[in-house]
DNA sequence: ATTAGGG
DNA sequence: CCCTAAT
């Protein structure tokens, strides 16, 4: 992808909220077969982009995207009800994403032969957009991932507290999408929702973006909060119970729901192996909103057991996809008493930004910031997963330099992907850890050891080695 | 209270 | 993942 061209992505903002509050790691897509949409291709921007929207003017789609992308939007928009609040979003180059057209009633023509999209603009809200947050939380611009973001946009489950006073704004980073949004007000004007400040999610390395999971369609306003929800803000236990706690509530009004019911109907769940979809959301906010009842009520079971909630069609098939690649598979039954929870891709990569961000042995920070839905999860795991991962991606390089009969490895793979990264990061970051071998650091590039390899962000870098004494 | 390492 | 020495 190169500079100059532009996605674009729609996002109907009141599915934004609950999502980012309450699901957090899990969210939903109300009604999108994304197996069915076919990306609209990067369009080279044209002279007239981003098109300026006259105020209280009535803007139709046909003037502005083309009719690949007009489907797109079709498509994406189909659970949406007329009425809706939506923005469409641009995203221009490899900056950020500029709003086109905001609008809060999202009116939806459905003829047979010719549907389209119009969207009412309506002038307030978007001068309301806060522009220059748009640009501060940009940071590298990675124009091969900018592919999927749209993706991103697009999730979300909706919320019946979500409504017009909301302002947000969006900005794409090299690692994914953040955004921050205040003043949530319900229907009567009281505030529901506070600002939480700047959130992020991550975005994953694109692989052929157009593939993606399937989604199927949920009831309109009657999800009810995942298992994982209820376990984060009931989580009895643990020394780190008290930092945990802060984070985990969320508001009495989130009612998660499906988007709407008019949806395309999701077939049978294509799996794919790229499991990007299920990328967390990162929300640092703090609630200060009551614990809904459900939150309260104890969960007596394994607080480490998770996702197994065979509420909705959605949830399962959620699931299932994030299951699909690092667990074994948990038959529908409450087969879920195993003790150790199974990393899901989603988090490792979760942990590789978060060592990349804060470095290595920044186990508490990267646990706050990334990790602050997981109940389970303590710095410590993140730790000695992190040591797993070298040990993985030593292993994996190892695998390459002698061995090229390629044999079957004992464990799952990791996609490869990610072991680059934490190979990277592991030069990056010195560290010992080393399961194989006398030599520490066999698993650096004997040429390329850690010292230039770009700074993008690396904060503390701590070289420990072996310091550890025997006990006496 | 946290982290590094070994088990 | 657990445990514990070391910070």
């Amino acid at each position: 992808m190169d500079q100059g061209y532009y996605h674009i992505g729609l996002w109907v903002l009141n599915h934004l909220m609950s999502a980012t509050i309450c699901c957090k790691k899990k969210v939903i897509v109300g009604n999108i077969n994304l197996n069915e949409v076919n990306y609209p291709p990067a369009r080279q921007v044209p002279d007239e982009m981003p098109p300026e929207v006259q105020p209280g003017h009535l803007q139709e789609t046909d003037s502005i995207f083309n009719t690949c992308e007009k489907e797109y939007l079709n498509k994406f928009s189909s659970g949406f009800k007329n009425g809706d609040s939506g923005t469409i979003f641009v995203s221009d180059s490899s900056t950020t994403l500029s709003p086109v057209l905001k609008c809060n009633s999202l009116e939806k023509i459905n003829s047979e032969s010719n549907r389209k999209l119009s969207f009412k603009h309506e002038s307030e809200t978007l001068k309301d957009m806060n522009h220059s947050e748009l640009h501060t939380s940009y940071a590298t611009k990675n124009a091969e991932k900018q592919v999927d973001v749209s993706d991103h946009l697009l999730r979300g489950v909706g919320s019946d507290h979500m409504e017009k006073d909301t302002a947000f704004s969006l900005g794409i980073t090299g690692e994914g999408v953040s955004y921050s949004s205040r003043n949530v007000q319900d229907d009567e004007g009281r505030v529901v929702g506070r600002d939480i400040g700047l959130g992020s999610f991550n975005v994953h390395e694109s692989e052929p973006s157009c593939q993606r999971n399937n989604v199927c369609a949920s009831q309109r306003r009657s999800r009810k909060p995942t298992l994982r929800y209820i376990d984060e803000s009931s989580e009895p236990i643990s020394k780190h119970s008290k930092k945990r706690r802060r984070i985990s509530t969320a508001p009495s009004a989130m009612k998660t729901s499906g988007v709407g019911s008019n949806a395309i109907k999701s077939r049978t769940p294509v799996l794919c192996s790229d499991e990007s979809f299920m990328e967390a959301i990162q929300v640092p906010f703090d609630s200060q909103v009551q614990v809904p009842v459900e939150s309260q009520k104890q969960v007596p079971v394994d607080s480490r057991v998770k996702y197994h909630t065979p509420d909705s069609a959605t949830e399962t098939s959620l699931d299932k996809l994030e299951h699909d690649f690092s667990t074994p598979v948990i038959s529908k039954k409450v087969k879920c008493s195993r003790k150790h929870k199974v990393w899901t891709i989603a988090e490792v990569r979760d942990l590789i930004d978060g060592v990349s961000q804060y470095g290595v042995g920044k186990w508490t920070e990267i646990k706050k910031l990334l990790f602050s839905s997981s109940a389970h999860r303590t710095p410590v795991d993140l730790k000695d997963k992190w040591r797993n991962l070298i040990k993985a991606s030593c292993a994996e390089e190892q695998r390459k330099k002698e061995d090229k009969k390629g044999r079957n490895q004992p464990w799952r793979p990791l996609p490869k992907s990610i072991l680059r990264r934490v190979r990277e990061l592991a030069m990056i970051y010195p560290c010992p850890y080393n399961g194989n071998s006398e030599d520490l650091n066999v698993c650096q590039d004997s040429s390329t050891s850690y010292s230039s390899i770009k700074t993008g962000s690396s904060p503390h870098i701590r070289g420990k080695k072996l310091h550890r004494k025997i006990a006496l």
